[in-house]
DNA sequence: GTAAAAATACCCTTTAGTGGGTATTGCGTA
DNA sequence: TACGCAATACCCACTAAAGGGTATTTTTAC
């Protein structure tokens, strides 16, 4: 019986070269395609899949919603992260949430093939050159963080609103308070002495506080 | 009669994600794959193509003599160099050889396909947050400011929008009620299918509308 | 171990922004 | 000349953000 893939990602250059590139190992597998986000729930409530790799950014959506609400659907499944943004946050996320494996977009792919093979487990795997808390710009080294003190959620906060989410959404990703991220949003234009949102951004690509 | 695309990348994952997204178009694309340089100086001596896709590192080789030794046969040719090395001195190289477009490989599916359906002309292009001081494209022909049809005001909104001015700053400026700006946002946000001007604020950075 | 800082979360009011309309004027152009 | 479009401006209702508090728990640092 063929393995059950199923990749949702709306990078489509992404999504039809993953499903190539499996396509062409010689592993019996059947592939299922989404770069719509509600056609792969659909897809994912009907069927049983054996691996399910999945972008964080699906049309402008969080991956980890769908993953949040499809865990009854996938616990048997092995899923995987298979993203640009590799942040130390977001793989601790991840971890938390109970997802298999969190991979950067970079990952040779013969890396992604063991991972799929390895086949679920309770290890959770992340890209091998992975360094925990030190990454490569320690979030606290940032001169512009330690000018005006902004503090390490302050900043993860400051991207997501860089991103376009509103504080609703944020909320939802963080697993905090709409009132929580309200109160760090007062925080920070404090420190940054602004007074909306488009000043702020304005400010981290100045500062390159995006990093 | 379809249009003769040629595509050149020794990396085959790319190669077929390519090849796989173009097919999926929609459009009438007769497309050839190599992912041997030898084998593509060959057909493209013998075979006149309408677009040609090339990576600068194949089979160790440099894409860019490639394209040089084929200048003559690829005078009436879309040349794209499509490429994970997107340094500042290379795109410059491309533009002096002639080369039509340069493209990162993680350049979105749809800005591939514009490229590659806007056709042989003047202008030279590379991707839309590519920075440098000196415009590659000027600011009317920016394909992006076409395809979403926004104004000269719109613009101008958007600008004064990302300085961080709130609607009523943005009147006084402009000399025009706040009303109208609101009105102006309405429209902008519903030409870039957004919801806030953040996202509005994102748009415009990865897209080179500030210039 | 304790003090500072960070992160959490709520109260409140006010202001700004979003999005659905409609409508007028003027300017190119087909 | 009639059409479309850009630019102007208003109505309405609703949502999001801003900014003033206070307060708890958790984490970090000394």
């Amino acid at each position: 019986m063929p393995k059950q893939i199923v990749i949702c990602d709306d990078h489509l250059l992404f999504l039809n070269g993953i499903s190539e590139l499996l396509k062409n190992t010689g592993n019996n597998y059947c592939i299922h395609k989404f770069s719509d986000v509600h056609a792969c729930r659909q897809h994912l409530m009907q069927n049983a899949a054996d691996v399910f790799i999945c972008d964080l950014n699906i049309n402008h959506n969080d991956g980890f919603l769908l993953l949040e609400e499809l865990k009854f659907q996938l616990k048997n499944t092995k899923t995987i992260i298979l993203t640009a943004y590799y942040e130390d946050f977001l793989i601790q996320k991840a971890k938390k949430l109970g997802v298999d494996a969190f991979l950067k977009k970079e990952t040779p792919a013969e890396e992604l093939i063991e991972v799929i093979e390895s086949g679920k487990s309770k290890e959770f795997y992340t890209n091998k050159n992975y360094k925990q808390g030190n990454s490569v710009y320690s979030t606290m080294d940032n001169p512009i963080i330690n000018k005006f003190r902004i503090s390490k959620q302050e900043k993860e906060i400051i991207k997501l609103i860089i991103k376009g989410l509103t504080s609703k959404e944020i909320a939802d990703v963080l697993f905090i308070s709409i009132t929580t991220v309200t109160t760090h949003r007062k925080n920070i234009h404090r420190k940054l002495e602004i007074s909306n949102s488009s000043s702020l951004i304005k400010f981290a690509h100045e500062n390159n506080l995006l990093l």
